[in-house]
DNA sequence: ACCTGAACACCGTTCAAGT
DNA sequence: ACCTGAACACCGTTCAAGT
């Protein structure tokens, strides 16, 4: 029967895992589903398309806890990492699928929503959202990058691990959370 | 007479200009120069190094101002958003080397001491710097995504304004500096 | 030491032709 | 409608050979 555009982000996303953000080309894709190159683009715009795709699915992951709003928007934080850290090299892909506007996923929506119920004016919590966003995703670009080049052993592995990550991640989100409280008052 | 590592980084920087990131190839490079692309090989390791090389020029602009902390610090992150506009695609260029290790530039020196200096705990003042220089790469990367698009009528201009960019960024810094703040009392 | 010329092993994308 | 086969215009990197 005939491909489906699911199969092929599925491809990606496998190849994405194996090799790589930079080995993820449209030609291996075509191989892992036993079908030519062009085959491809009658499910696909293009690779830029096929990228937000794959990203949008990685961001279909991330889900908001509920509860108390700084617990919740904490355990969100967590989770998107947790959703990006799934993947190999997947906060690059995320972020520049997302700043290119392709994705689909509206993934500030729910927190906005959290902070705006806890009492937070919307500009300020759009502020706080979008801030939370990059720190996120620029903190897990780097662990990502960090992990790639100890695997590699082109870097000792110093002194970071999983835990110090996550102890930072906390920090930085309890930083903005803490600004954002300010407009509480 | 022989060509220098200097010459190789100022060239890739006219190609990141004049045709963007995907359209920076060693070999755009080495035709600039005049030159074979083999050529390169003898004055750079590699596209990333090259790459990590036009970071550090970029970044080398950077300067933090002096005066009363909060403003010293937004100051810098102004500076190191103007810095970014001026070069076309330059955050994801230094984000992306940045993460990857590259990048000699050690960018969160300055503004680690300014907030140390300020009274703010070393661990706090760390986290605050890494805080402001993953939204502000994320916000200017979004920035500069949005303005090709515009610039390619793919999208429309929208709501968005050089000045509400720069108001924007006002805002997340005063987030995160509202937030490191309360490390001082 | 520095560069050329030429090759190697790849890319993304398009499109006539077949089914 | 969907896919193949084949092409087009590119890539990054290496390396013998020349100077």
């Amino acid at each position: 029967m005939a491909l489906t555009r699911a199969e092929v982000v599925d491809a990606a996303l496998g190849i994405l895992d194996e090799y790589g953000l930079a080995d993820l080309s449209m030609r291996r894709v075509a191989a892992r589903l036993e079908v030519q190159p062009g085959a491809l683009y009658h499910h696909v715009e293009n690779k830029q398309t096929l990228l937000a795709g794959v990203a949008d699915e990685i961001l279909g992951q991330v889900s908001c806890p509920a509860g108390p709003w700084r617990e919740a928007i904490l355990g969100w934080a967590l989770n998107l990492r947790a959703a990006l850290m799934a993947h190999r090299d997947s906060a690059e892909l995320v972020a520049s699928s997302r700043a290119f506007g392709l994705v689909t996923v509206d993934v500030l929506e729910r927190p906005i929503l959290m902070l705006a119920a806890a009492g937070i004016p919307e500009p300020t919590a759009r502020q706080a959202a979008s801030t939370l966003w990059h720190f996120v995703l620029g903190h897990v670009a780097e662990e990502q990058a960090r992990r790639y080049l100890v695997q590699m052993n082109l870097a000792l592995s110093g002194s970071s691990s999983e835990d110090s990550d996550v102890e930072q991640l906390r920090g930085g989100v309890g930083l903005i959370l803490s600004g954002a409280s300010a407009a509480l008052a």
